[in-house]
RNA sequence: CGGGGCGUAGCACAGCCCGGUAGUGCGCUUGCUUUGGGAGCAAGAAGUCGUAGGUUCGAAUCCUAUCGCCCCGACCA
């Protein structure tokens, strides 16, 4: 591609409404052009990225067995009000009617389109297991798009759907992706690693999430660095210390005036926060399924959930222990309805579902509220004077806590999700009827699983790791181009001669040229845009190399500069190109499956 | 959805408090001179000051409403 034509101009100077790096670069040198929140179009250069990106999806998906297919964007609503996600997700999910009044959504994912193929196409446990996927478009209309690309509204996802007729079937093509998609990272160059997370509105049993490490990420990370437990904290668990071993004494009201909080009431009765139960009140949202009538009712409950006074409430473990499908803090309103006291509340008399944590319910002579202003109870006891409705560990680990495993500190870490391995199970299928005859005759439904990279994240997650205060520094497996050739001196014919020979040769030996041939630009635009952009090998063609009979090469990555024979230049292009694909390549290995 | 900030030329911003000719730098066009790290000189083009309404002789500036964008939080396969 000949510079002097190329679509998009670099600037000078970032948009002010850009504060990631990544994204104030990829405006700068031209790849993306921001058109409304969370809505990007790609120019030339990020659209060739966004290409290799895809490719390197399609080689990894398509070894482990992988049919690629195609998908619409816009669904009829009828397909979501079969999986109850048209009724369970908010506004994010984009809605509207066709010319005939008929509901319609745009793809915030393809589950649904899937569970409708399977049950079209699946009927005998021959034709599995099965591996599709696309490469297509998503909207979902988050109330917060941020960081340039990193969080957009509509983007581009590969998601595949494995079709499996038992568990061993899924739990291969599970593992199958988890190796695929570390391929993936690694041959983007993009160091990641994957933590258990949280299955959310996907449903289904267990779910790793890809994290690119990074202080912009918008995930809270709990890993260890002894012995590499990792989880987004969402669902992170922890070593819990061990419950002292008391006598149960007797229970006893005692005043605490003006002891709101955990802090104050530790403080007031010269006490540890860890021997008193911390209340905290939310309002869990609930559906009812009426199968006959199809017809599906939500209401909100009142949760109380109590954790040990030195330890906080993991709102993600409490929505999940309860079965809820939307969870909130409760307002004080609704704690008082419900006959609870704020500050003093305690498990009994009050009309709320109840959680305690596991701790708390192993740790004796607690003090808790005493449902009363001013009053808590000392030495209360689980089971003799309080029970609840669920015990669950729902105690949030936020750093610092031993390793479940090790029992050496936790760290918090922030990241980005770049990809996610999901096992559905027979959710999507049970919705369906996606049913197939195994051996025996007998009709089940199929068992699913779902895989997903958004490329343009990616994208943005390559360009937040590679790059310096000039610009951004491509991997050579997805720079738009390989190689940068600058034409100094233009007006010189030798020069121009010489530039335009290497542009045709370069190509003929299969590399991928960007050609400054801009003759008005001076080498200090020339080379401050070449440094922005970020190929990965820069060749100058100027009379100060001619003069040697050399053309200057330069790694993007590196500082130095090095003289190259015009004779031979051609061929050493190709060879550290070469070189910089092998250097990609060995970091593609093996890595350990961590459930 | 809660909190905060910002909308003036393609980009970055000043002007607004205190109403009176719409400005600066970069970029863009033309010409000449330059050519190894964002050149110089000269001459130009380009903005209904987000939008609507109000106050006023007069509004970028004051008032009201509204739309958009960004940041923090909540939410989020």
């Amino acid at each position: 591609m000949r510079q002097s034509q190329s679509f998009g101009q670099t600037l000078r100077e970032a948009p002010g409404d850009a504060e990631v790096a990544s994204h104030q670069l990829l405006l700068r040198a031209a790849y993306i052009r921001q058109i409304g929140s969370g809505l990007f179009s790609f120019l030339p250069l990020a659209y060739r990225s966004i290409k290799k990106i895809e490719n390197i999806l399609r080689e990894e998906i398509d070894a482990i067995g992988g049919q690629e297919i195609l998908m619409p964007v816009v669904h009829p609503a009828d397909l979501w009000k079969e999986t109850g996600r048209w009724f369970e997700i908010g506004k994010e999910l984009a809605r509207f009617q066709d010319m005939g009044g008929r509901d319609m959504v745009l793809a915030m994912t393809h589950e649904e389109t899937i569970g409708d193929l399977t049950h079209k196409e699946i009927r005998s446990y021959r034709q599995l297991p099965q591996l599709i996927y696309h490469i297509q478009t998503k909207f979902r209309d988050e109330a917060r798009p941020r960081a340039g690309l990193i969080r957009t509204r509509e983007f581009t996802m590969k998601d595949s759907y494995s079709l499996d007729a038992d568990y061993e079937g899924l739990d291969r093509q599970y593992r199958n992706h988890y190796q695929a998609y570390f391929n993936i990272f690694n041959r983007v160059g993009l160091p990641v690693i994957a933590v258990k997370s949280d299955v959310g509105m996907m449903g289904g049993s267990l779910a790793h999430e890809y994290m690119y490490l990074t202080p912009i990420g918008e995930d809270t990370l709990i890993v260890c660095d002894s012995c590499g437990y990792s989880s987004n904290r969402q669902v992170a668990v922890f070593r819990k210390p061990e419950a002292p071993v008391e006598e149960a004494l007797p229970a006893e009201k005692v005043a605490t005036p003006g002891t709101k909080t955990i802090e104050a009431l530790a403080q007031f009765l010269g006490i540890p926060s860890s021997r008193t139960g911390k209340a905290v009140f939310f309002t869990a949202t609930f559906v009812n399924k009426d199968e006959s009538s199809g017809t599906e009712t939500r209401y909100d409950r009142l949760v109380l959930a109590i954790v040990r006074g030195d330890m906080e409430a993991n709102e993600t473990k409490i929505s999940n222990a309860v079965k809820a499908v939307e969870l909130r803090p409760a307002q004080t309103e609704e704690i008082r309805a419900a006959g609870a006291v704020p500050g003093y509340a305690s498990a009994t008399g009050i009309n709320a579902l109840v959680l305690v944590d596991d701790l708390v319910s192993r740790t004796p002579n607690l003090v808790v509220g005493a449902n009363e202003e001013g009053f808590h109870l000392k030495n209360v006891n689980y089971g003799r004077d309080y029970t609840a409705d669920i015990v669950a560990d729902i105690a949030a680990a936020n750093g610092g806590e031993p390793c479940v495993n090790c029992g050496e500190p936790l760290r918090a870490s922030r990241g980005v999700e770049v990809g996610n391995i999901f096992k559905l199970g027979t959710k999507y299928s049970e919705a369906f009827g996606a049913n197939f005859l195994d051996k025996d005759g007998q009709s089940k439904p199929v068992i699913m699983g779902s895989y997903g990279i958004g490329s343009g994240r990616l994208l943005a997650c390559v360009a937040e790791e590679f790059r310096d205060k000039d610009g951004l520094m491509w991997p050579v497996s997805i720079a738009p181009y390989h190689v940068h050739l600058v034409m100094l001196n233009s007006n010189n014919p030798v020069v121009s001669e010489t530039a335009e020979r290497l542009y045709r040769e370069l190509r003929k030996a299969g590399l991928e040229v960007l050609f400054d041939d801009r003759s008005e630009a001076t080498p200090g635009v020339k080379f401050a845009d070449s440094d922005l952009l970020g190929m990965p090998l820069r060749l100058v063609v100027s009379d100060r190399s001619l003069k040697t009979n050399s053309i200057e090469f330069k790694q993007r990555s590196q500082s130095e500069r090095q003289s190259v024979p015009v004779e031979e230049s051609v061929s050493k292009a190709r060879s550290v190109i070469d070189m910089l694909f092998a250097e990609l390549q060995a970091q593609v290995v093996p890595v350990p499956y961590k459930d």
